[in-house]
DNA sequence: GTTGTAG
DNA sequence: CTACAACAACGCACC
DNA sequence: GGTGCG
């Protein structure tokens, strides 16, 4: 085949992105193809952006399409073109060596990504400006098989406890088998305290709901109940970002959520690349999210004693 | 998807 | 020149 | 140091 420059190219925004084999399936159940893909992160652009902003991003790519085996990649290769924005990250032990990873500036990053057979954008719970300061805590509701309602319940209950303590939280379906709890935060503190909080805030789960929620990962220690997984919220580590699509049939997308949406009933996977241009159509529900970003320090003044020691507080000078 | 190397 | 193999994460808990 | 996990 002859090569020509206007077939490889595909123009994003007014910046031109190399874009080869358009008509691949990347989903071959569905007949996805590789630019129905990049029309999906073209049309949610708007509503990601901003969650996107200045984060270091991890893709996981599948080639050769959705089945023919794919990898999790975040080192910036040279091969890249060189507007592909990015960032160095010092790895946690030995801070001499540093990561650089990609981060979405512009949606030709994504339909970049998306020629690469990126079928999933994570990203981290940090800017890259700090990168060990949480700007955001996420409880990752990991049910032992396959999504059940109780999932969607746990989460309602989630949103319950941290609204009574005081916390702004938002949810969006993973596309997978649960929902990601979210709590945006002012970047003040380090993933330690963070994760640290998270633990505590999931034991008072538990405490209600001991039959059916745990905190260990370990499989053979969870026995049937749903996974409370905080193992987000740490240093260079990632989640499924928003409105990125899933390495699953239907291309299903992580979806943000209204609350009444969830405690109406919703399925993780009901969003997918081929509805959720009805919901584009709506308002967003996140779109307040850093806007309501809570400042821990100011909040552990008022919260329960054991909680506000894990977060530190500023003594009042007497 | 791209690169390096063997044939 | 073509073919094919190699490569494409990392952090935390726990034994 | 290796394993399990996401
Ligand atoms: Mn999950
Ligand atoms: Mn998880």
């Amino acid at each position: 085949m002859r090569k020509t420059v206007r077939e490889d190219v595909r123009v994003v925004a007014g910046r031109e992105v190399p874009f080869t084999h358009p008509h691949k399936l990347l989903y071959p159940e569905q007949g996805i193809t590789k630019a129905r893909l990049a029309d999906h992160y073209e049309r949610v652009w708007p509503r990601m952006a901003p969650l996107l902003k200045d984060r270091p991003l991890t893709i996981k790519r599948y080639p050769r399409g959705l089945g023919q085996g794919g990898f999790y990649q975040r080192r910036v290769q040279e091969w890249f073109p060189d507007w592909v924005r990015s960032t160095e990250l010092p790895m946690k032990d030995d801070p001499s060596q540093v990561v650089r990873e990609v981060v979405a500036d512009h949606p030709a990053t994504l339909v970049f990504l998306v020629n690469i057979g990126a079928l999933e954008i994570h990203a981290s719970l940090a800017r890259a400006q700090a990168p060990d300061l949480a700007d955001m805590m996420i409880f990752d509701l990991d049910p032992p098989g396959d999504f059940t309602d109780e999932v969607r319940r746990v989460a309602v209950e989630f949103r319950d406890m941290l609204e009574d303590l005081g916390l702004p939280v938002y949810v969006k379906t993973t596309g997978s088998r649960g929902f990601h709890v979210t709590v945006p935060l002012k970047p003040r503190l380090s993933f330690d305290v963070t994760r640290r909080l998270a633990r505590a805030l999931g034991e008072r789960m538990i405490a209600r709901d001991p039959d059916n929620l745990t905190l260990m990962p370990r499989k053979d220690v969870r026995k049937g109940r749903i996974l409370i997984d905080i193992w987000r919220n740490a240093y260079a580590q990632t989640a499924v970002a928003p409105w990125s699509t899933r390495a699953r049939a239907g291309a299903t997308v992580a979806t943000p959520l209204s609350w009444d949406e969830m405690t109406q009933g919703i399925h993780p996977r009901a969003w997918t690349i081929a509805n959720i241009g009805e919901r584009l159509a709506l308002p967003d529900p996140w779109a307040d999210f850093f806007d309501r970003a809570l400042d821990l320090r100011s909040w552990a003044r008022s919260a329960p004693d054991d909680l506000a020691a894990i977060v530190g507080q500023n003594v009042q000078a007497g």
